[in-house]
RNA sequence: GGGCGAAUAGCUCAGCUGGUUAGAGCACCUCGUUUACACCGAGGGGGUCGGGGGUUCGAAUCCCUCUUCGCCCA
């Protein structure tokens, strides 16, 4: 009647998982409903490319806590979308832009440009809402966002129209990391380093007139030698000898807390720096008082003069002890600029060509001006020396070019004030950071309170919603904008005077702003637009619809619960703090679980560059999306990261084959096994392209694999007897526990702890530790002991209803504890299970069972189903199953061939076991001929010990005594050491008079159970060794 | 330089507030295609819990220190 097939078919069961849910909508939640809330918003994965696996862990682990508490009656909302990533999307699409078609976002112009990306953005968007849902993420798709999209264009612009407004909006001068190719400021977090040979240029800067006795020249040592044409100072230290012998005396501090291995290099750095007191010091100290006394140097090349200077930053212990200041090009140089108020001298275009402050080496690149630089200042002889040296250089991580320093006009905005609330909302645990060590970063980022850059020089994001006048007064101002009131202003620079006309800054949340002029004087856009974190920062409120009041924002705001990765608690998860107080005064989630990150077997960061990554897609299609799913529950622990050893299966024969340093990068491989080529991602010529392709996968995707089919075999198993089962009553309840056998009691028993257990570890987001407990109650328990115990009942008439009642029981709480996890085999199996049996109700059904096992109520088992002492029992029953088992194993017996077995047992185990005979005898295939506390041993048995009882099994040809022997020797040995801790343990009176009655007790009840089963295995061991052939006792 | 984390079986990881004969999955070995499942079943071997100190009656667990590795911030 209703036969399911052998193997779980994920593939078909997601299909019609999908359609299911759609047509049901049951991922959609409506502010109308009643009861409780849950809801979350998903951190929006970037456009620039498809998903990886940091991306399914992410959202796998939201989607359990939200299909929890769906089920849990929650009125859930999961917020998708996407992020517009402003540089790096712009970087992507500008450099296929180069690659494919030759053009710069020059040659295009901005309309042009940000068309492409937004057709860039359209596919992205639709194969990353795919993946998710492929996932099976219960996303409310009705509700998808995009950080650009109109409604978090109002957010952005409103949330940015009051922080101008209240005056925390600021534009200043600022050294930004600037990457000449894209041409725009990128964060200190899209900047990498790698070391470059370089070198270390020592050149002569000449002495203004100087005095008697004063040197005339001084050497200053660079990296950057073309930054020269920018310098405004030479700097020395103010106490030369002062931060000498500190050098020195730390040095020597170093050296006594130093490893051996150290001390020699230590020693030698001591020794330079001694012999600098006499090799430099003296002029040094004069430098410091030439400097005091205003002494001047001559720029080489330029022949500007500039002041030597005093600060702290020239180390005397370094180079020459004097350092060349260009505060416009470098990041010390621009805080000794502002200690010294030095002027600033940018020398730089924003394509990367020097500009006119650098005289004749205006237009070229800076790598052609430094070779201008050295030729020039070889042939005016101010070149005294070359050294070769490792430089860390900063990279830009968008355009891979290396990053220059440098000066440059921003907005920013002001932490000072903003910051206070977030930080008080997370130390005063208005929201828990889940694994709280996490609270630290979070808290010691947001409490340095420094201002954020929000300008970025770019085509692709929203643009700042500022606009520039010049030349009109206040009182102008005031009359164009007096019924305006989401109009601000503020003066360029100091304010003129009320009648005299100056530049202003306007700003509005009004787009329309633009299209007028004022006194003739048009309103001209700022360019820039706003970093990218800027919208995400708003995302949990403006997805709900702020600024508007909608019913959204109303129900489903603050948000529950945001799961992220530890890499941007700063960046962004402080940041949506810092906004959502602002904005609406309330914290925008309760909770935020941060996850690992998962690496590969050599301990990197997956990424498509390096080919070392997991497509989710693959792990899908190849083993299924719960699979997935499982696996990356299981991977969900506390750590921070995750090691996961990635394989390449073979298309051809299905090996695998290790992904390794060496063969991650080629573009075709030989599988060791059949011998077939196949290719990789890397693959771009037609030969390659040809074969087909070795998906990269894991092992530890197999165990979700497996486990899905052993549900659906089980499943299958149940279904059997089932359709047999005439007049079976569906309604789970068990009011008379007392009645029930043994093992019904104890599966009630186990199914109220477990639901208890998992439920707990999920609202702990101990994702992890539910995985776990679910796969080895499901597999160990359900399926491998009651299962097992329910075949013989099976058989019986009068015992076959209880247990299928049961069976039906097991399975659903299973598969509801399980369905968050693994949406698509519990959904799959629930749809064959309510086929037959859709009237079943629980104890913790209120009405009859939902179409999908997405609605179905959360289990709840009574507390009165838990039982302390029936779990016990039936673990002492196991353990005896277990040994017959052993026992048969190791001597050989055939696994159908049927054992005769008697068992000595104490009265309670008595008791116990007799009901459980014919359990036992079909879980061990045995028959008990004897079982209490009379029995006596058969002769010639072989016999094990377990739970008290000694348990003999009759073998008429037991054949190998040696091997038996050797194992009970090695079990006696261990038990004598156990014996031996323990006596000494008891033995000690402080032990006894110290610790925990209870433990001591504990301790005294295990040594003598361990002294008796050593008792009875040398009771056994002797036995054995007469009866070895050639002994003639008997 | 500052902060955080990791080091436990061949591999990947649990072991939470100290008391277990230190666990799991995979891999490995033996046996087995019995009517849920070979994506399976039964059994087995395998660990000085990175090194060294300390606290304690008792340390994989707490403290110090060293070594190796990773991440974040400067």
């Amino acid at each position: 009647m209703h036969e399911l097939p052998k193997h779980y078919d994920h593939a078909a069961a997601q299909s019609r998982c999908h359609a299911l849910w759609d047509a049901g909508r049951y991922w959609h939640a409506k502010p109308q409903q009643e009861g409780k809330i849950f809801s979350i918003v998903i951190p929006p994965p970037n456009v620039t490319g498809a998903l990886h696996l940091g991306h399914a862990l992410n959202n796998t682990l939201q989607d359990i806590l939200v299909r929890t508490r769906r089920m849990q009656g929650h009125v859930t909302l999961w917020i998708p979308g996407t992020d517009h990533a402003g540089i790096a999307t712009q970087a992507v699409v500008e450099r296929r832009l180069l690659e494919e078609e030759g053009v710069s976002r020059h040659d295009l112009g901005r309309a042009k440009l940000v068309e492409r990306i937004w057709e860039w953005k359209t596919q992205y968007e639709k194969r990353i809402l795919g993946q998710l849902r492929d996932i099976g993420a219960s996303c409310d798709w009705d509700r998808t966002r995009f950080t650009l999209d109109e409604q978090c264009g109002r957010a952005v612009r409103e949330t940015f129209f009051r922080l101008f407004e209240k005056g925390l909006v600021r534009r200043g001068k600022r050294l930004v990391n600037w990457d000449t190719f894209l041409q725009t400021a990128v964060s200190d977090d899209e900047v990498f380093h790698e070391e470059v040979k370089g070198h270390f240029w020592h050149i002569r800067y000449s002495v203004v007139n100087p005095k008697p006795g004063e040197p005339e020249e001084i050497s200053v040592a660079t990296t950057r030698p073309e930054t020269l044409l920018g310098d405004t100072a030479v700097a020395v230290h103010p106490q030369p000898a002062k931060a000498l012998e500190q050098v020195i005396q730390e040095l020597h501090e170093k050296l006594e807390d130093a490893s051996e291995k150290e001390h020699a290099d230590i020693k030698r750095e001591i020794i330079s720096a001694e012999d600098r007191r006499n090799s430099h010091l003296p002029l040094l100290e004069k430098l410091a008082a030439m400097a005091h006394d205003g002494r001047v140097v001559t720029l080489p090349l330029l022949g500007r003069p500039i002041p030597l200077i005093v600060d702290e930053w020239a180390k005397p212990g370094m180079g020459s002890g004097c350092v060349k200041i260009t505060p416009a090009h470098d990041p010390n140089d621009y805080d000794v600029g502002i200690r010294n108020h030095l002027p600033m001298i940018n020398i730089m275009n924003p394509d990367g060509t020097l500009n006119k402050m650098a005289g004749p080496y205006e237009g070229l690149t800076m790598r052609k001006a430094r070779a201008r630089v050295i030729t020039d200042l070889e042939t005016a002889q101010q070149l005294l020396d070359v050294e070769d040296r490792t430089i860390e250089l900063a990279h830009s991580d968008r355009s891979k070019t290396p990053i220059e320093p440098y000066l440059a006009d921003q907005w920013f905005i002001r932490m000072a004030d903003l910051a206070d609330p977030a930080l008080d909302a997370v130390r005063e645990k208005k929201i828990q950071i889940h694994p709280e060590r996490y609270a630290k970063s979070y808290l010691d980022w947001l409490g340095e309170k420094r201002d954020w850059p929000v300008s970025r020089q770019l085509w692709w994001g929203h643009q700042i919603p500022i606009w520039h006048i010049t030349g009109i007064t206040r009182q102008d101002l005031e009359t164009s904008f007096s019924k305006r009131p989401n109009v601000a202003w503020t003066s360029v620079g100091t304010e003129p005077k009320e009648d005299e006309p100056g530049d202003w800054y306007v700003c509005s949340a009004d787009e329309s702003l633009g299209l007028e002029t004022i006194q003739g004087q048009p309103l001209v856009r700022d360019p820039d637009v706003l970093d990218t974190w800027f919208s995400s920062a708003l995302w949990p409120h403006s997805t709900l619809g702020w600024p508007e009041n909608t019913d959204e924002l109303a129900r489903f705001y603050p948000t529950s619960t945001l799961i992220t990765s530890r890499d941007i608690i700063t960046l962004w998860v402080a940041r949506m703090v810092i906004l959502g107080i602002f904005n609406t005064g309330k914290i925008p989630f309760q909770h935020v679980s941060i996850h690992p990150k998962i690496l590969d077997r050599y301990g990197e960061t997956m990424s498509k560059s390096k080919g070392n990554g997991v497509d989710p897609l693959d792990v899908i299609a190849l083993l299924g999306a719960d699979a997935l799913r499982f696996g990356m529950a299981t991977l969900a622990t506390e750590t921070q990261d995750i090691r996961m050893p990635v394989e390449y299966q073979c298309p051809t024969c299905a090996s695998r084959i290790d992904q390794t340093n060496q063969n991650r990068t080629k573009t075709r491989i030989t599988c060791p096994k059949c011998k077939q080529d196949f290719r990789t991602q890397w693959a771009t010529q037609e030969a390659d392209l040809a074969l087909p392709r070795g998906p990269a996968v894991s092992e530890r995707f197999e165990s979700g694999r497996n486990f899905s089919n052993k549900l659906w075999n089980a499943t299958r198993f149940v279904l059997m007897h089932l359709e047999e089962a005439t007049n079976l009553d569906t309604q789970l309840t068990f009011s008379e526990l007392g009645h029930l056998p043994l093992e019904d009691r104890w599966l009630l028993s186990r199914l109220a702890t477990v639901s208890t257990e998992v439920t707990n570890s999920i609202e702990e987001y101990h994702f992890a530790e539910a995985a776990r407990i679910l796969y080895s109650f499901a597999w160990d328990e359900f399926c491998s002991a009651y299962l097992e115990l329910c075949k013989p009942r099976l058989q019986d008439p009068t015992q076959k209803q209880q247990a299928c009642r049961m069976l039906l029981l097991g399975l659903d709480t299973i598969l509801r504890l399980l369905h968050p996890i693994m949406p698509f085999v519990t959904e799959e199996i629930w749809q064959h299970l309510s086929q037959e049996y859709g009237s079943r109700t629980t104890p913790w059904d209120q009405q009859p069972i939902p179409p999908s096992i997405m609605l179905a109520p959360w289990p709840t088992p009574p507390d009165s189903w838990q039982d302390r002492i029936t779990e016990t029992q039936f673990h002492t029953f196991l353990q005896i199953v277990t040994a017959v088992r052993e026992i048969r194993s190791r001597q050989n017996v055939p696994p159908r061939t049927s054992v005769d077995i008697t068992i000595r047992t104490p009265p309670p185990q008595q008791n116990l076991l007799t009901p459980m005979t014919p359990a036992l005898e079909a879980m061990a295939a045995c028959e008990v001929v004897a079982l209490g506390p009379d029995v006596e041993p058969i002769v010639g048995a072989a016999e094990i010990s377990a739970a008290d009882c000694d348990i003999f099994v009759d073998l008429a040809d037991f054949i190998d005594i040696d091997a038996e022997i050797q194992r009970i020797s090695r079990e006696v040995a261990k038990l004598e050491t156990v014996i031996k801790v323990k006596r000494g343990k008891l033995g000690n009176e402080k032990f006894v008079a110290n610790a925990p009655p209870q433990i001591v007790e504990k301790e005294r009840e295990q040594l003598a159970e361990f002294e008796d089963l050593r008792s009875k295995q040398d009771a056994i061991l002797s036995g054995l060794r007469t009866r070895k052939p050639g002994n003639d006792s008997p």
